[in-house]
DNA sequence: AGGGGCATGTAAAGAGTTACATGATTCT
DNA sequence: AGAATCATGTAACTCTTTACATGCCCCT
């Protein structure tokens, strides 16, 4: 089963949405470490449909298309649980595009380097700031089960990340300006 | 133009490159930040070819086919250039499936959650110590415009991922322990 | 004699992006 | 009146993975 499916069931666990909801879940939150359109998004859901993971419910709605709100069926739920005590794939499939280009950097001269660096400081600063404003938002304790502990601890990885990401840049700045 | 062809570029302005000996090295240690089959390299190198951003000379090797050796054009490394000099994109196309996990994981009993990221710690782990026997083959100093110079910087990115990576689940099993 | 590494390719399927297409409601 | 948001879908394309295919050389 595919990544996209696995963030499809992981939604509709904690509750029922329509397309277009997880959709907008795909860019933000979910989006953080998983992203899709809403192109990809429809005739997954169709699919998943057919195969009886989740289930729909026409409801009334603007467009000249039913709007359908989707909910999880028992083996859609069976599905996601299996996947979860599957064994954890290894390390990095992951693809960054940032890295890609430090590794080529030497063959540009250092100012320009660090241009790129600085450049990529300040979207880590705006991303560090959305993270934190959505964890100001959380209670300070959750019981396990709530689905608010799920988020919150991916936002914990998020902000990790810009964390270093922000000491990377720093760091590189500064063996850049010593020459 | 593709990570892929951006990826073939920065190796090839490095040195001259069979496709079998790019295929290695989209394992690693490029791979630790972008992957690529054989089955993906082989076309894309025949498709630089005949944009003329890569040539290539037979040269003596085993096996049913002739053996090729691939070097940068100049249009070649007029393009990586160009590339670098662009801006640089948006954080986070990233897909990460542990987080992917994470974010469902509020359905599972606290110790199962814990013997997966247990699991995870242990390939951290595994591959920080990948990244220090690589690094410690590396001079204290190294010229700006040195090939390696570009890894080393790669090098430390990986290397605080994992700190951070590793420090997350210290953090999160402590979390679970308190429950 | 068999297995692994060297070396190059193709085919088919799956995953993901970009663009096209329609139409209602709400806000300015 | 026009733009944004809600809401769903399809088509074409690119990117990526998995599997098939060939054959030499070296080691045990």
């Amino acid at each position: 089963m595919s990544g996209l499916r696995h963030a499809i069931l992981g939604l509709l666990a904690r509750q029922p949405y329509t397309g277009y909801q997880i959709a907008q879940l795909m860019k933000r939150p979910v989006g953080y470490f998983w992203q899709a359109r809403h192109s990809q998004i429809y005739p997954e859901l169709e699919s998943m449909s057919h195969d009886d993971l989740v289930a729909a419910t026409v409801i009334n709605g603007p467009g000249p298309r039913p709007t359908k709100e989707y909910r999880l069926t028992t083996a859609g739920r069976t599905a996601l649980l299996d996947w979860l005590g599957s064994p954890v794939s290894p390390l990095s499939a992951g693809r960054d595009d940032f890295e890609l280009r430090i590794w080529s950097a030497w063959l540009l001269p250092p100012d320009q380097v660090a241009a790129m660096i600085s450049e990529r400081r300040a979207m880590v600063l705006e991303r560090q700031s959305e993270y934190r404003a959505i964890l100001a938002s959380f209670p300070t304790r959750m019981s396990h089960g709530d689905p608010r502990s799920g988020e919150w601890m991916t936002l914990q990885m998020g902000l990790g990340y810009e964390e270093h990401r922000l000491a990377w840049c720093d760091r590189m700045l500064l063996t850049l300006a010593a020459g």
